[in-house]
DNA sequence: AAGGACATGTAACACGTTACATGATTTT
DNA sequence: AAAATCATGTAACGTGTTACATGTCCTT
């Protein structure tokens, strides 16, 4: 379960809430849960359980209250040791891919309408993630110029992941027209 | 349901038990589902109940049986339907980049023996990829030029993917050695 | 005789998503 | 007054994996 690293190393920068965690892992490029309650809340209970945070409840008002996470050097070990354990090969899923295999049923147009539609999501989701490189609308914690090196390198990886893909989809539609 | 379509698809090109599925699954690049049993058998029940295909039991010996599943016309309507609807991103989980977005705490030989692990990792299943598309041992339904062609370049998707990864995570290395 | 391929299925678990449920506080 | 944000949680469902269970047939 990565989530339950991903959010020990929010809570190694700073102690935070559930609903800070959920969102700042919206607006980082390497979490690619999305905004998720239920994960998020089960994983601190988890976590909290196993020794790795300890929380303070916040009163704020007459119900209203707040729990505010703080990891523990259990937690940081765990971290550590996660950190160095070795990296695993990543897991893409593309059912584009699947509707290809079998396209060749499809009359030529309707072949074309669906790669042209694909190139067309994968152009439009880029020019987002270039937005929101260009606005710095994304986490960055550059606490020390290292770390700031590694996100942006994490962020030019999903970039250069949507472009490889575009390049691929734009070469197969000129060698299908060229037919 | 992805996997329904990729059984379907398959069942449009000649008639198969649930073990040639599995077989074809696993030598095709495309189909990401690893040699699995419960989610072929469990489909194939359910596209049976939804009259998407029909099967014949073909007793061999006393006990032994096999049934062998042929597609109807809803099920190739079907198909064809789910071909013609809006591709979806491709979906991308790297739980290395969640490795890295933490890896400014680890000592620096830690941290590079992180990235070398993964370049290897790349690497070497690039290695088997290409080994796999040089013998053949991928399934190339080659029922005509375009099929063949189309089939081809989803191999070659999958080979850029990881080339992409590579030259990526060899960059970040140089670049974290220049410091 | 042993091992591998053939063949079908079930059980338990892990992970992830959407939607539901509640209600206070702050901003417009 | 309405809408957005803050804040925590549960329920139901979908998808995918590993392991279990069973037994035959074929090759070495």
């Amino acid at each position: 379960m990565d989530i339950k690293y991903a959010i020990l190393g929010f809570l190694g920068w700073q102690p935070l809430t559930g609903y800070d965690l959920k969102k700042m892992m919206a607006k980082s490029t390497p979490y690619y849960w999305s905004g998720n309650n239920n994960q998020i809340y089960t994983a601190l209970v988890q976590l909290h359980k196993a020794g790795m945070v300890t929380n303070e409840v916040e009163r704020r008002g007459h119900y209203l209250s707040r729990k505010i996470y703080t990891i523990t050097d259990k937690g940081m070990a765990a971290l550590r040791e996660w950190l160095t354990s070795p990296p695993e090969l990543p897991l893409l899923r593309n059912s584009f891919l699947v509707q290809l295999a079998w396209a060749d049923q499809l009359e030529p147009h309707e072949q074309d309408c669906l790669l042209e539609r694909y190139e067309n999501e994968v152009a439009s989701h880029l020019l987002i993630l270039r937005e929101e490189q260009r606005r710095g609308s994304l986490i960055n914690p550059a606490r020390t110029p290292r770390e700031k090196y590694l996100w942006e390198r994490i962020s030019e990886n999903h970039v250069q992941f949507y472009e490889n893909e575009l390049g691929w989809i734009h070469r197969t539609r000129e060698e299908i027209k060229e037919k």
